[in-house]
DNA sequence: CGGCCTGTTGATGCTTATCAATTCCTGTGG
DNA sequence: CCACAGGAATTGATAAGCATCAACAGGCCG
């Protein structure tokens, strides 16, 4: 779900190359415009809202929003990925959210953040300033639609951790993960990528380091998966990944 | 945060007594309407939107919307109390939302619920459909961005809850559910409700009965709280219990 | 080729779940 | 008004699961 859009990711090569033309040309040529909240906007409306954005590039590792901020930026993701994280007092982090390209994050109302915003890859984003897109959105209801319709969509996702960081086991968390990045073409013998670290992995199923290896060790010893190198695994037995991730009612509808 | 419009709803007997009058009267007595998304409506389009709602009240216990299935409902709490909560396949329940007065539950796109909605009280309901409402709002700026912000909020009390679940321990996500029902007036001395069963607490917690039991009994030995009654407490020592919810970095902004 | 970061594996202990027994409210009926 | 029944809450004993601490292996880049 998450990592779809990542690997259209790519494909923006060429899109980058184009020097400042003409606005409207920028956002036609967008990859991430299919899936984020311009979608399907009239071209002089969209034209409109390219005024009021801003082209960013944020680089691997660099921090976007930072948690207690008061702040009230909004943006698009058009490639990379985007974190949502929250720190506590002493140290220990929690994955809230990634945001593919298509995504949207970020506050109308200007409040203190909650968590940090920081890109996992090199990142672009199409950025807006809050009230700015609040006034565009109260002018297009069909923005406003999107608005609200990705929030609800976070809402989703985010309450789908809760019921797994509440009630899901070590085991059933991490098959749940795997499942997350194999996306919907989920296919014995299918070849996928980890697109987080163990540590990121372990900051978004609220486990340790050394349990989720532990957790992709069993999987491995038991023929469920196969880890191919660091950062790619394949799936031997879609069925038992599935029945391992059991808990998650969410799962059907994706 | 969640719990102090529920105190408001004592005051809704007279408004439950007069019997169907004029639909704008009935709003603008509605004991929920300064918090709800109708808030701020002009007195025309109130009428419009009371045109599209359906009163409705659930008994304690009943259930709204049940997990799987395919509705669209949507609705705004007059009085009373519910309860989002999702189950796993072997029974496991996670609370993942609680609903006070004027909050809003539900759909704006017809999608198989992720959860169940269930009424912890006898409450009332202003009840539309997703589509109904969705097409309101598109009419009308500002339902639409009362929508996005109520959902927007949702979304923070989700996370939130996630950065718990994900990183606290027993004593830390119970001190944090007891700084919650005292709300923002909070005091030495201060007498407050437990709006919920020690059932619910757990299942809001992550927890078992047992552990919430044991760390409500911790802080009374420690002299944080005594429980006055199975269903009230007070608050001896605030400072200490905001110092063991410690990691919520949210707690400072409500 | 060597250093370093990431990931893996092992040993141990703490936290919390589980199972079981008892006590305490609360509401009902005598 | 008091006694009693039944559920809710508390407390205790034990065990499972995961974190923590520690050592080691593997791959990547300079």
């Amino acid at each position: 779900m998450y990592f779809e859009g990542a690997i259209k990711a790519q494909e923006r090569a060429e899109a980058k190359q184009e020097a400042l033309c003409g606005a409207t040309s920028r956002c036609t040529n967008c990859p991430a415009r299919a899936d984020a909240i311009c979608a399907g906007l009239a071209p002089e409306a969209l034209d409109d809202l390219h005024q009021l954005s801003r082209h960013r590039v944020l680089r691997k590792g660099q921090t976007l929003v930072w948690q207690g901020d008061r702040t009230d930026i909004a943006a698009t993701v058009i490639s990379g990925m985007l974190k949502l994280s929250a720190a506590t007092a002493d140290g220990r982090e929690q994955i809230l959210g990634l945001v593919a390209p298509g995504g949207f994050v970020g506050r109308i109302d200007e409040a203190r953040a909650r968590y940090d915003i920081v890109a996992l890859a090199d990142t672009e984003l199409c950025q807006f300033s809050g009230p700015g897109l609040a006034l565009f959105a109260s002018r297009h209801p069909e923005i406003a639609s999107a608005l609200l319709g990705k929030t609800m969509q976070e809402l989703d996702r985010s309450r789908h951790w809760q019921l797994m960081l509440g009630q899901a086991s070590a085991a059933e968390r991490v098959a749940t993960m795997l499942l997350d990045f194999a996306g919907a073409d989920l296919e014995a013998g299918g070849c996928y990528p980890f697109p987080l670290s163990r540590g990121q992995m372990a900051e978004l199923a609220g486990l340790t380091i050394e349990t989720v290896s532990r957790q992709i060790s069993q999987l491995k010893r038991n023929g469920v998966i196969s880890v191919l190198s660091r950062t790619s695994f394949s799936v031997r037995d879609p069925h038992a990944l599935m029945a391992l991730a059991g808990l998650s009612p969410v799962a059907a509808t994706h």
